[in-house]
Order: structure tokens, then C-alpha cells, then sequence
DNA sequence: GTGAAAGCGCTAACAT
DNA sequence: ATGTTAGCGCTTTCAC
């Protein structure tokens, strides 16, 4: 084990005191500026490293920010975290990440983890499960800002942003309608989040705007690609084959296309089909399945961004508080009918 | 802001020493049970956390591990994070997460950045374009325990490990050989890693048991989809189709067939595939892809096992370095002919 | 522009 | 079984 230098030693060494080494290494104006420089050179070749714990000690900040998300291993969350990482690093912050594994129980655990590693700041995306958010009361009551993405609170006045769910479902489900669809199915999950509520509430707007329309919703346990073959499963003994399905997620899409496909249905002639997150399965099944872009590193680095700010004392970030992500369609042709409608419309 | 409680301030309300509330809190077997109960109740109604900083000063312990991986958006390494942070946080450990994005030097930064936020350890799987790997001394000279996993140094008494890439190449080779291919590519990526040349390796011993059996190799510059589609219209280029090909990773596979499927050639019939990593889209699509299971969430756990293990300064892990993890060829029909060569001969 | 001194909250000798 | 004391390395008044 080498000895640590510390600013003591550096001191010594140039027969300064030791918070002027301090106040050098931390680009400190008053610090006449040769003087920083020969402090810099000796921090350098004696092999200086600050010791974070002493400053998080005196400073009570730890340039850490904890990540609290339902799962690791999802396609459109790595996509986010690797995002918040970008901008948390090339910023000076750590990342300290924890799953809850849609459970309550764990996501409050973990948010006590983190407040007691002292984090300066929260991104969080809730559990389905989830219901009362009291343990995020702590750090609202200890000035830790929190910032809760895609899948936030109902009622809250932290800060929180996501995309429009109901609006990007609605041109889901309009665009399904284009195509020529008229027994519409979504299939979600049943959960307090107004994430998969407004995705219904914007199916249902759809499927008003023309009377001929019928819509049902078939929920699932979860929106995995297990949940998307129970799904089709469900759809198949209910004996009344829809004409276009909307899933609230690609992998229980493709799931439930998967089901759909070995039971002889094709798409997009017999059923079409549209998924959301525009996870990269989606270009790998085959038809390739019409999806809503959610662009999850954007998210991530706008969640580390508006945390930082905050971080910072930027009070303008309040005003951004529930920004809206830009979402669009990606149109694919697990529901493209209409060549096919054409081509029968020409015979 | 609320006034955070001390252990002086549980020490003043009790009429205690502060190193006797200490003792009590870490649950010091020296002290009396009354008193540790006494201790641990009013810590309780104070509202007392441990002020990790403080304690890490005086310890020189974070209890945090350093993970560098390549990337956060991969499936395997998802899982294999999901894997890790369990364990870790059930070991009471955090994860500082950072990814290298394959750059080298990035890597090196990373390596920087978790030796000086003094982590007690460090989890690491190496980039494709690294060699030099002098910025791990650094941690070796400190004590700080590294524990390699998936993509290993070549030479070093660091503990690694990995699957054997070899026997599972040979493995998956072998199978598309009995299967009947006899023109067989591999398509992989080049590299100082040993995974890779490992399993060019088990590739090629696999095509030399059978003299009538011919083997290439195709490098692509990465193992994406976008690399599978590069590698699949080199070989149309090259005008000399294979009727096997085994692709050193699922999403690389995925493009490849992909691409192979869109110029005309059916899978197994044409050409029967192999992957590798048993990826979420190996069963997504069609047909199923034939590939080599590698656990990831059990290797990310394995680490952070054998990582805390080190930490706990139990040497008998050094007995189990370089162990191998287990990988076994999950037969899809992707690679199935076996059944149409079975109804020719009754032909 | 620089220095002296105190203290952040905890732990670990050492003493009792 | 408990208390005393010193110090981990840094930052920050306050003084000069």
C-alpha cells in the first residue's frame, strides 16, 4: 500500500501552507497565479489525489447522484442510463444505480440507500406496483432535489418529465384507423402510473372519432414478451379476432405478434400491429412492427441534465419543470395494410 | 435543511461516550445488550444516519465497487449488471457504473476516475480496441482488488474469468457441421481479446475434423446489427455462399440473417445459423436462433461475488481464479436442416 | 495573496 | 463494558 499524498504534503514540499494548496488546486482567483502553477506541477509528479471523503465531509456534497429504476435490463432504460452517465460524467458526477425489480418494497429500500450515501440528487422511474411515494419525502426534507422520468407521479410538484403519452398512443391508434382497422385492441398493464393510463386514454380518443369503431383493452401481469403471448392467448379464446392491436410496450408486442403469428394469423393482412418504445426488436421481427420512437438516451441525459442544473442552484430548471419529450410514430410493416387495400381496391 | 444527528448527539441524550454509541451501532459484541438496545432505539426516533464520509475517512473503506464495461445498452451486459448490482447491494456495496463506449482511452479516463473516487474494488470487462492495459497497476499497487470478466486480459495474475470460448465455438461449429454444412464462415470482429480468437479457434479446429469441410473467417468492425448486415453482403459479394454460418454474437447474427433473408436465402434450409450469447432477440427472429447460452446475469453476480470476497480478504478465492463458467448450445431452428435432409432420404 | 486554526463525524488505540 | 483522545484530509472563516 503507497502512502497517499495529501495537500499537507504538497505543502511541505513547497514551504506553503496547506490552504493555499487548497485553494490552488481548486482554481481559487485570489491564489496568485505562479504560485498555482508550481502547485499544480508538485500535486502532479508527487501523485496527488484529492480524498473525495474528506472534502464530502467538510463540503457536505458528493458529486453523486443515485438512479433508482425499475430494471436494469430493458432495452429502452440501458438506453436511458447510458444517457444519464454521459452528461453525469463529462459534469464530474457519479452514478449510483439500483433496481427495484417493480417492487415498492425495494424501490423505497433503495431510496433509503441512497439518502443515507448522502446523494446529492435522485432520477427515478417508478415501479408499476408503486403507490405511495412518501419515502421520497426524506430527501424533498433534506433540499435533495428529485427528478422522475417516463414513469413519474401522478400529483406531485417535483420535477418530472416524460413524453405525451396520451397524444403519441392516439396517433398510434389513429394511424391503425388509417390503415382501415375497425375492431381495435390495446394491451397494456393495470397500474396507478399515468404513463399506461394516458396510453389508454389516447386509444380510447381514437377509436371515438369514428363510430364504427370498437376498442377493448386487455391487460396483462407485464408488459414482457411473456405478457404479450398470455396476451394473444387471451385475445385468441375470446374468439373475436381484432383487426389491429396496440401494445404498450415492443416486447410484449412482439410477444403477442409471435403467439398471434403461430396460431396462422398474418400481418399485417389479418391483424396489424403497433408497439411503443421503438425497441430494437422491433426491426428484428418479422413483419418489422410499427412502434412510437421513445428516445430513451435523450431522456436520460435531459433527467441527469435538469438534476444538474438543479445541482447547481439554476433556478431556471424550475420552469421546465414537466417538459415533454417529443415522441413520434415509426411506421413499419407490421401495419402498413394499405398496399394491400390498394392493390384489392384496383381488382 | 434539517440538523442531521450525530452519534454525539445520540451520545449527549443517553449519557454515553460517542465510541460507545459507535461500538453499539456496528453491533461491537464488547457492549452491553441493554445498552446496545438503548443506542439503537434512539437512533432509531433521532432520525441518526451514518455519515458514510466520516466513517470512510477514518476507515479508508467506500464501500463502493468500480464496474467499467464497454457499454450499458447491451442485453448481456445489462444482465449482467442486474446480476452484480444484486449481490452487491445485498453485501451492502454500491456500484459506480461507467461505460468505455470500446475507446481505449475512455476506459483509461474511467479507470481514472474510479481510482480517485478511492472505490474498494473494481469489476471490468475490456474494450475491443484496447492493449495496453497499464492504468489497472495503478489499482494492483494500491490494493484495490480488479476482477476481469467476459472480455479478460491475456496475460496478468489478475483473477478473470470467463466461459470457455473455445470448447463453445468448437460446440456450435460441431453442431452446424453435423447438421450437414460443409462450407462454414465465421464472422467475428478483430481483436487482442481472447474471446474472440478463442472462439476463431474452436471454429476452426471444429472445420478441421472434416476434410471435406471448408472454413472462412469475415471480420466485420463491429458485432451489431449493423456489422451482421455488412458481413452478410460480403459474403453475397464474395459469391461463394455458405451453407453454415456461426456469428460470434446474437445481434450481429440477427443482421446478418436479416439481410441474407432479404436477398433470398431461407434459413436453415439455404444456410443454417449459429449465435452466440443467447440474446433476448435469438428467439424474436424467424426462425429462432441457434446460440451459445452465456449467463449473464449469473456472470455479473459471480463477479461481484468473487470481487467481495477479495474485499473480505478471503484468500481462497485466489484458488478460483480463472474459473470457467458454464455455456451451452441452445439448439433453435435456425440452424435445424436435420429434419429435411430427413425427409429427402425417405424421398 | 497567504497562513493559522478549527472542525466536519467518525473510529480505533489506549486507558480505566 | 465504557470513556478519552487523537486524527483521517479537507475547507473555510478570520486574521494579517
Amino acid at each position: 500500500m503507497e502512502k497517499e499524498t495529501t495537500i499537507y504534503d504538497i505543502a511541505k514540499v513547497l514551504g506553503l501552507s496547506a490552504s493555499t494548496v487548497s485553494r490552488a488546486l481548486k482554481g481559487n482567483p485570489v491564489i496568485n497565479a505562479r504560485t498555482r502553477a508550481k502547485v499544480e506541477e508538485c500535486a502532479q509528479t508527487m501523485g496527488y489525489r484529492s480524498n473525495a471523503f474528506a472534502s464530502n465531509l467538510r463540503t457536505r456534497r458528493t458529486n453523486t447522484i443515485g438512479v433508482i429504476v425499475p430494471r436494469l435490463d430493458s432495452s429502452f432504460l440501458s438506453a436511458c442510463l447510458a444517457g444519464m452517465e454521459e452528461v453525469a460524467s463529462s459534469e464530474g458526477y457519479n452514478l449510483i444505480i439500483s433496481q427495484s425489480h417493480e417492487s415498492a418494497k425495494k424501490e423505497a429500500q433503495n431510496a433509503l440507500t441512497m439518502f443515507n450515501s448522502r446523494v446529492d440528487g435522485v432520477i427515478a422511474s417508478l415501479t408499476v406496483e408503486n403507490s405511495d411515494l412518501s419515502y421520497f419525502n426524506r430527501f424533498r426534507k433534506s433540499n435533495v432535489p428529485v427528478v422522475f422520468f417516463d414513469r413519474i407521479p401522478s400529483q406531485t410538484d417535483s420535477i418530472c418529465f416524460s413524453i405525451d403519452n396520451e397524444k403519441a398512443s392516439y396517433e398510434a391508434t389513429k394511424h391503425l384507423i388509417n390503415q382501415g382497422c375497425r375492431r381495435l385492441i390495446h394491451v397494456t398493464i393495470k397500474s396507478h402510473l399515468d404513463v399506461y393510463n394516458q396510453r389508454i386514454a389516447g386509444f380510447l380518443k381514437a377509436v371515438e372519432t369514428l363510430p364504427e369503431c370498437i376498442g377493448n383493452v386487455i391487460y396483462v401481469d407485464s408488459l414482457s414478451l411473456e405478457g404479450g403471448n398470455l396476451a394473444a392467448k387471451k385475445i385468441i379464446e375470446n374468439n373475436n379476432i381484432p383487426d389491429g392491436v396496440f401494445v404498450a410496450n415492443d416486447m410484449a408486442a412482439v410477444g403477442c405478434m409471435t403467439t398471434l403469428k403461430e396460431h396462422g394469423y398474418k400481418f399485417p393482412d389479418d391483424i396489424a400491429m403497433v408497439g411503443f418504445n421503438n425497441d430494437p426488436v422491433a426491426t428484428i421481427i418479422s413483419p418489422a412492427l410499427t412502434t412510437i420512437n421513445y428516445p430513451g438516451r435523450e431522456a436520460g441525459m435531459l433527467a441527469a441534465k435538469k438534476l444538474i442544473n438543479l445541482l447547481n442552484g439554476e433556478k431556471n430548471a424550475e420552469n421546465t419543470r414537466n417538459e415533454i419529450l417529443n415522441a413520434n410514430l415509426v411506421i413499419r410493416n407490421s401495419s402498413l395494410k394499405k398496399k394491400i387495400t390498394h392493390k384489392i381496391s384496383i381488382h
